[in-house]
DNA sequence: AAGCTAACTTGCGTTTTGCAAGTGTCTGTA
DNA sequence: TACAGACACTTGCAAAACGCAAGTTAGCTT
């Protein structure tokens, strides 16, 4: 997998493919789902997340999509340290797709993997009062 | 990856990541692709897209997706030769997706990989007269 | 200044992918 | 009905990606 958008390997002009080189991978669309869920996540935040990305694969991750120019810090000026990432305006656009396969599961998957959960459509990207 | 529905490793019970444990890799989605473009498809025509699979993955991908019934043969009954894969209506569902990824990608990826190509909104899935 | 903790990085074994070559079977032609 | 060629895979092996565990570094906090 690439690691800077200098060495992203483009194998076709076709735009769908295209959106697949960057993003077609097992944990790529997750990291943009916990930013179109809550909003803002530390890198502990993300590990903490049920599916269990490695250290390593976040970093190198995490380091693409900021290359990308979909996910970028909250304080770009300041260390690293509890500086949260936050989607681009490029990176939030994605939130269509995330609905869509989301949509798509819940009613095609149900048949091979039962205990997927229903999810309110359009959860909120912002703080909530209650769970 | 898995090669079958029963080895899926489905990593918990949100829907996106669902869908990504099983699309969620560099060619499952080409496939179905290339599915909704054209309708129908032979493994020799799977392999001539330009993206540029190779044999083996075809193969494994093909099962994986029968198996999660997204594809199917157009003839059941026939041999493999010249049996053409369709989407199934689970598969067919996809192509919201797929119009969303191509539509991000058209706007967002634009910077990065100046030679993507336009497409035309909603492409038939249907034989077309020209070229 | 010492310790704690968040954010990575490194090393290494395992899994997945990619390429090339091979196998088997159908199908048209003689 | 034998043969050639095309089509649909399968196999073997090298290369890349992934996953785990154990570092390392640099800001707080006290």
């Amino acid at each position: 997998m690439a690691t800077n958008k200098d060495d992203v390997d483009w194998r076709s002009k076709c735009p769908i493919s295209s959106a697949l080189d960057v993003l077609g991978d097992k944990w790529s669309m997750l990291i943009i789902r916990d930013l179109v869920i809550h909003g803002t996540r530390t890198y502990s935040d993300f590990l903490q997340s049920p599916e269990g990305i490695s250290t390593n694969i976040l970093a190198l991750r995490l380091n693409l999509l900021t290359c990308l120019k979909l996910i970028e810090r909250i304080n770009p000026d300041a260390s690293a340290r509890n500086n949260a990432f936050q989607l681009t305006k490029s990176g939030a656009a994605l939130r269509p797709v995330l609905e869509e396969l989301g949509r798509w599961a819940q009613t095609h998957l149900k048949e091979f993997h039962s205990d997927m959960v229903k999810i309110r459509e359009s959860a909120k990207a912002t703080v909530r009062s209650s769970s």
